[in-house]
DNA sequence: TTTTTTTAATGAACAGTGTTCATTACTTTT
DNA sequence: AAAAGTAATGAACACTGTTCATTAAAAAAA
């Protein structure tokens, strides 16, 4: 009786392929223009075939920021490699982090800007993998706090004071504000604050 | 031969009629839902009429978004009325920031996030209102670096990581990414961390 | 093998979007 | 009173997400 399980198997196969299109035309296109049909022409699908195997958009769009959260935690990972000082690790996940943001401008989009995503989310479910995203800085942090190498002590202030000016300046730039700086030094004033950030909360 | 000016006056009062009908539409449904034909239901007029008076509809949402401009420029200027301290005044200018995030989370969503209103801005223009708010931030980051009250010294860093900072960690409340923390315990770590980052800015 | 049942895919439609344009209604000028 | 100029609109176009009855294909039962 093994058809039932060929039949989920090619399911789950469109299903990725589907997944694949809609990343694309994401990637490419960004959130305004990867509609339905262009996703459903991609795969050579009708529009209303997307709906057998998604129950609407905002499902596609949490699915495609799920493989965003997927390479931004493995670059995370990457960053760190081999390096044993918490600090030098923290700098090295803030460069990470930067550096996805402003290569897959429209992926970082979808992840922490667009509402369309949290709104696939239940109520009372969970955010898993934000949640496993967020780890890794907490680990760094917490690590820094344990060995008395930040002034902040509190884990929960240090994380969120971290990620929200890195979130900001990432953001900021992409969505472009930073028209209030000279544009030929945006990208330098961006590392040096980065830099200026771990050297202000470095304990000396 | 006063007729020309009576119509260029009815002219600019419709045209402000259409606007106040944006801004409301806007600040009670959100950019999603602000459409032209909702815009033009308020003011009784045909959706084509729009037209007009707006080239399109990100002209439409730059007049509004500047329209908010004026509104947190006014608020950060009553935040440090009678305050002589530049880093009072900088924590009372980040707490006006937030707040005004927090109260208006669609209008700062259309100044600060949506890629629409900065979408009416030419090539070589300038964003007008976005510099003037900016002036305020660089006139109290100044006063700091003069009186040697702050640890960073080079006024773009100053500025740039500041405001990465406050954005940050509003654009991440209004888009729902901080379901990492406790949901009870953002407000404080809010606060927390605004006081956290001025500690941490301050001179000994 | 033929018939019935189940499953998969689609075309067409609905209600919505921003935007354009020929036509109508109204004002001002001649 | 007729002509010219201006303001407002209805209807349409090309999109959007989504639904559903109908068709095509595969599996199960006869």
């Amino acid at each position: 009786m093994g058809i039932t399980e060929r039949k989920e198997r090619e399911r789950q196969e469109v299903r990725s392929l589907i997944l694949e299109a809609a990343q694309q035309a994401f990637i490419e296109d960004g959130y305004e223009k990867a509609s339905i049909r262009a996703i459903a022409d991609r795969v050579e699908y009708s529009p209303a075939t997307i709906y057998l195997y998604f129950k609407d958009k905002s499902e596609i769009f949490f699915a495609v920021h799920e493989l965003g959260f997927e390479k931004l935690i493995n670059q995370l990972l990457d960053a760190v490699e081999g390096i044993e000082n918490p600090i030098e690790k923290l700098r090295q996940q803030g460069y990470a982090y930067m550096n996805f943001a402003l290569e897959n401008p429209e992926m970082y989009d979808l992840m922490f800007i667009q509402n369309a995503p949290m709104e696939a989310i239940f109520e009372n479910e969970e955010w898993v993998c934000g949640h496993r995203c967020f780890e890794h800085l907490c680990d760094t942090v917490q690590q820094c706090i344990d060995n008395k190498l930040i002034k902040i002590s509190v884990l929960g202030v240090a994380t969120m004071s971290i990620w929200s000016f890195m979130h900001g300046l990432v953001s900021l730039k992409i969505r472009n504000r930073f028209k209030t700086f000279p544009q030929e030094h945006i990208q330098n004033l961006m590392s040096a604050s980065v830099e200026q950030m771990i050297a202000l909360l470095q304990n000396d």
